[in-house]
Formats: structure tokens, C-alpha cells, sequence
RNA sequence: GUCCCCAUCGUCUAGCCCGGCCUAGGACACCGCCCUUUCAAGGCGGUAACAUGGGUUCAAAUCCCAUUGGGGACGCCA
């Protein structure tokens, strides 16, 4: 689609920014939407602005906003600017709600919470639209002591149009709406208000958000105009929905990006497959970051929610693994590792060697967890042996394992080439198939059925630990 | 209930804006075959979709309308 659209009305630099909440963790849905303002702000050398929406202390806390921001470190979805916390800017808030009070644009409200609760379930009850009656509208004078809410003035007929990048026009009629609450009656402005003062002051010219926002956006566009300020361009991507088609959620498994990280997930991967999730790029589906930037369009986002599909992302992730450098994922699978207690805190493993190991593991491996477990017959001394395997491989034609044995301890060079010319040899001479010994040989060394080649197994496994293994097998049997 | 959005294989999607090139392309998953010391990876092939009904047109997956289905929003949450 046409990507000429995204730049069209911009003489200025753009800017955008991700407004996460921090009332949980940050999840697969809001990554996806600070996804798609990083790589729009990177296609467009924009700026990127991380701020954080805390105006309602009773659920945000700072557990959550580290949380979020090491997520987003983890994806290297790296700010410009922020992480700025509306917590922190309530003097301007309450200065534009000066303004809009002094404007006639906005007037106190003294219905309580409850009232506004009873005629809410009373309207719903009777199939009306529970919209707040304005009853509070006409009250001239201020009553003093009495706890007040302010709330907006909004035009009651005529119609609000906006115009969404990836929506296209969306007409909503301005009797549907309602005059809502700007700041509360402790003081605290709300979020249909502060999100667009926010974006006022913070000179945002692109608003990205969920499509879960549409619905709010005519009642911020009447806050814009009312305040007598220039609108900025819209773009509502779509939800992420689980298998059954419902708004994702816990009950889908797991949400969050950290959850990711801790299945052995590479960033990049997630990235990758989140971006994937409503944008396409032709046929492509293996993105570079750079290549990201370069094709990115929010002319190119779908209209329609994805649903999620853990699989696919599986594939993803054996892709990029498959593809990655042996010493970068050396480090990344050393956490894994020690969790899984194969390699103690702090102990300093040949990286150089682990690498060659990590080589012969790349194309089996779908996640650092599997890489992990997979490392197991490399670095312990000795592996535990399936039982099935044994039935199967370890119960019968021993000695030819203990010739093999024997044969391999004389190996000058004990390097795959030289190993498998024992193999073959011994092959030929018994007259059986090469899987004949390299199956016992292989349950022998790493105490599975499945391994890359055995011949180069053995060799990164080394000499020692391989004779000592074939020597414990033999003489168990 | 009211308002808003959406609708191509099971899933992610290309194609739709600018109707003919679409006997609808790719990817995941699934099923075969090849390769092979196992498992992968890779290669080759297969099953599988334009929600329905009306228009408009010489021609519709593509444009219009309706229906159905799904999602979202209606808070002193964000």
C-alpha cells in the first residue's frame, strides 16, 4: 500500500511513543505496539519516546514500570527520550484544566461515584447507552467543600471524523458521547486528558496505538480543538487475539515478553515474529533489523486482529538460532546452562570450544533451552543413559563395542575424520552397516538415540571423556 | 443495549486502494518422498481459503449494499 502516505502532512520531524501503563508486565501485544512506534520513528530518523501512564496510583507500581523497561532493553527497543512519568507532570495537567475551565470548555461535577454507578446499571439494565446525563452542566456557581470532578464539555451534535492511517475515516456521531472526567476528585487528571496533553506537549506528530483506542480517539480529537491545537495522525493497528479468537490473555498461556526470554527465546526472533503479526513485506518472513527499518510502512499494517500462534514463533526461533553466530549464542545459552545446574555460577568455560559445540547444535535446536539440554553430553563427565536406548542399543554386542573402544583409545588424532575411518573400518570388517555400531556408540556417549554426527560428537566430547564412557558401558553390561 | 472496527487455507499473510495477468501466491503446522550413522537442517511434492446473499460490470477475491460471524469500546482504568 501506499507508503507515501505515511510521510505525507510531515514537514517536521516525526515523533512517536509508546504509553505503557505499568499495572503488569509488559505483554506480547504491547511489545508488538512499541514495535511498530521504534521501527516507524527508525524508518523515518524520528525520535522514539518511552512514557509511562501512572496516573492511577492505586494499581501502577514501580515493580512494573522496571519491569517494562527491561523488556523493552531486551528487545532493544531503544528511547530518545523518557522514561518520562505522567506522576511526575501533574502541574501541567492541572494548568490545562485551568484552561479549558476558564474557556467554558470543561465545569465542575459534584455527582458521587455512587449516583454516577446506580444510573450507569440503570440505564444499562433498561438497553440505554449509560451515558452521564450532564446534570451538573448548568450549576453556575462553584459549591464550595463539596468534592468536585471536572468534567469535559462536549459538543452535542454534529459529527467527528478521524482520520486513521490504517482505519481510514471513521465518523462517530458527537451525541454518542459523553462529558467525561478530566480530573478527579482527588486531584488526579485521567487518562483521555493527560494522553492528550501529553501528546500536545511532547510535540507527538504520530499516534500508534492498539485499535482497543479507536473508540477513544473522537473524544481526544474534541480535547485537541477545544484547547485550539494541532491534531496528530492516527494509526490503529490491530488486536492480537488468542487461538479462540478472544483478546489475549493469561488464560492463552504465556503473555508476557519476559516469559519469552525465559523459554530460551532470541529478542530478535520475538521481534521478527511480532512485526510479522499484521505487517507484511511481500513473501518475506526472515527480517534483519536493518531490513525492518528499511521496509517498515504503516501503509502495509492489515486491518484485521492475528491471532497468535505459539508455533510459528517456534520456527522463528530455530531459524534465527540456526542463523546465529556460535560465540553470540554462547553467551546467551550460559544463564540456561547454569540453571540447569551443568555449568556451576561463575565457572569459566573455553568459549572457543563451547562455540564448536553450540556449531553441531544449531540446526537442532529450537530454543536456548534446547541448545542447553543438548549441551549436557558435552560438558559432563558422565551422561545419564535412557533406559529405552539401552534396552535397544546396550544389550547385545558389546564387544564390538569394546573394540571399538580399544581401536579409538590408539587414535593418534582424535579428530572426526580419524574416528570415522575407525567406524568404517570396523564396518566392513563385521560386515554390518555403519548405524550398527554408530547407534550403541552414540547412546553410549550421550545417552540418547539422538545427537548431530557421532563421529564429530565424539571429537568435540574429547578423547578422555569419550573412552571413559564407552569403558563404563562395556563394563556395565 | 448503544457505538466502532474487522472478514482470503486451521494459523500468519500476498493479491483488494488503481476490477481482467488469480484454474488465488508464500510461510507455519500436517502428510508423503529424497538425502542419511540417529535426529535435525535442506530439497521435492501434497491436503487446505476468497463467510453468505444481493447488486454494479463484458468481467469481481478485488467496487457498493445487506446479512451473518468475530473483535473492541461504553469507568473518578489505561
Amino acid at each position: 500500500m501506499a507508503s507515501h502516505k505515511d510521510s505525507c502532512s510531515l514537514n517536521n520531524k516525526v515523533r512517536v511513543r509508546f504509553a505503557p501503563s505499568p499495572t503488569g508486565y509488559l505483554h506480547i501485544g504491547g511489545a508488538r505496539t512499541a514495535l511498530f512506534n521504534w521501527l516507524f520513528a527508525r524508518h523515518h530518523q524520528g525520535e522514539f519516546i518511552l512514557r509511562v501512564e501512572d496516573t492511577d496510583s492505586s494499581r501502577s507500581t514501580e515493580e512494573y514500570i522496571d519491569a517494562i523497561i527491561d523488556s523493552m532493553e531486551w528487545l532493544e527497543l531503544n528511547w530518545d527520550e523518557g522514561p518520562y512519568r505522567q506522576t511526575d507532570r501533574f502541574s501541567i495537567y492541572k494548568s490545562y484544566v485551568e484552561e479549558l475551565l476558564k474557556k467554558g470548555k470543561a465545569y465542575p461535577c459534584y455527582c458521587t461515584p455512587e449516583e454516577l454507578d446506580q444510573r450507569r446499571q440503570d440505564a444499562l439494565s433498561q438497553g440505554k447507552p449509560p451515558k452521564y446525563s450532564g446534570s451538573c452542566r448548568t450549576i453556575a456557581e462553584p459549591i464550595q467543600g463539596k468534592p468536585a470532578t471536572v468534567r469535559f464539555k462536549m459538543p452535542q451534535e454534529g459529527q467527528i471524523v478521524v482520520d486513521d492511517l490504517i482505519k481510514g475515516s471513521v465518523i462517530f456521531e458527537n451525541n454518542q458521547l459523553e462529558d467525561f472526567i478530566i480530573l478527579r476528585s482527588d486531584g488526579a487528571p485521567t487518562y483521555n486528558f493527560v494522553v492528550v496533553v501529553d501528546d500536545i506537549d511532547m510535540e507527538i506528530t504520530h499516534v500508534i496505538r492498539g485499535d482497543d483506542h479507536l473508540n477513544n480517539t473522537p473524544k481526544q480529537i474534541h480535547i485537541y480543538k477545544a484547547l485550539g491545537r494541532e491534531i496528530p495522525v492516527f494509526a490503529h493497528i490491530p488486536m492480537i487475539l488468542g487461538a479462540d479468537k478472544a483478546r489475549l490473555s493469561k488464560r492463552h498461556g504465556s503473555v508476557s515478553v519476559m516469559a519469552y526470554k525465559e523459554m530460551g527465546y532470541l529478542p530478535d526472533a520475538l521481534a521478527n515474529y511480532l512485526v510479522r503479526l499484521g505487517w507484511s513485506h511481500g513473501d518475506q518472513e526472515v527480517f534483519t533489523k536493518k531490513e525492518l527499518i528499511r521496509y517498515f510502512s504503516l501503509g502495509a499494517v492489515g486491518k484485521s486482529a492475528a491471532v497468535f500462534n505459539p508455533e510459528k514463533l517456534l520456527w522463528l526461533n530455530s531459524q534465527y538460532i540456526n542463523k546465529s553466530e556460535s560465540r553470540v549464542l554462547a553467551e546467551m545459552v550460559m544463564p540456561f546452562l547454569v540453571r540447569k545446574g551443568i555449568v556451576s555460577e561463575g565457572e569459566r568455560l573455553d568459549m572457543e570450544w563451547l562455540s564448536k559445540a553450540i556449531e553441531s547444535l544449531q540446526e537442532r535446536s529450537r530454543t536456548l533451552i534446547e541448545l542447553a539440554d543438548s549441551l549436557r553430553y558435552y560438558l559432563l563427565d558422565y551422561v545419564e543413559i535412557d533406559q529405552e536406548a539401552k534396552k535397544k542399543f546396550l544389550s547385545r554386542d558389546m564387544d564390538r563395542l569394546a573394540e571399538l573402544k580399544e581401536r579409538l583409545s590408539g587414535l593418534a588424532l582424535f579428530t572426526a575424520a580419524e574416528i570415522e575411518k575407525v567406524f568404517i573400518s570396523m564396518a566392513e570388517k563385521h560386515n554390518i552397516k555403519l548405524g550398527d555400531i554408530a547407534q550403541p556408540a552414540r547412546v553410549a556417549i550421550t545417552g540418547n538415540t539422538v545427537s548431530p554426527g557421532i563421529f564429530e560428537v565424539m571429537e568435540i566430547v574429547g578423547h578422555e571423556k569419550a573412552l571413559k564412557r564407552l569403558s563404563k558401558v562395556v563394563e556395565e553390561a
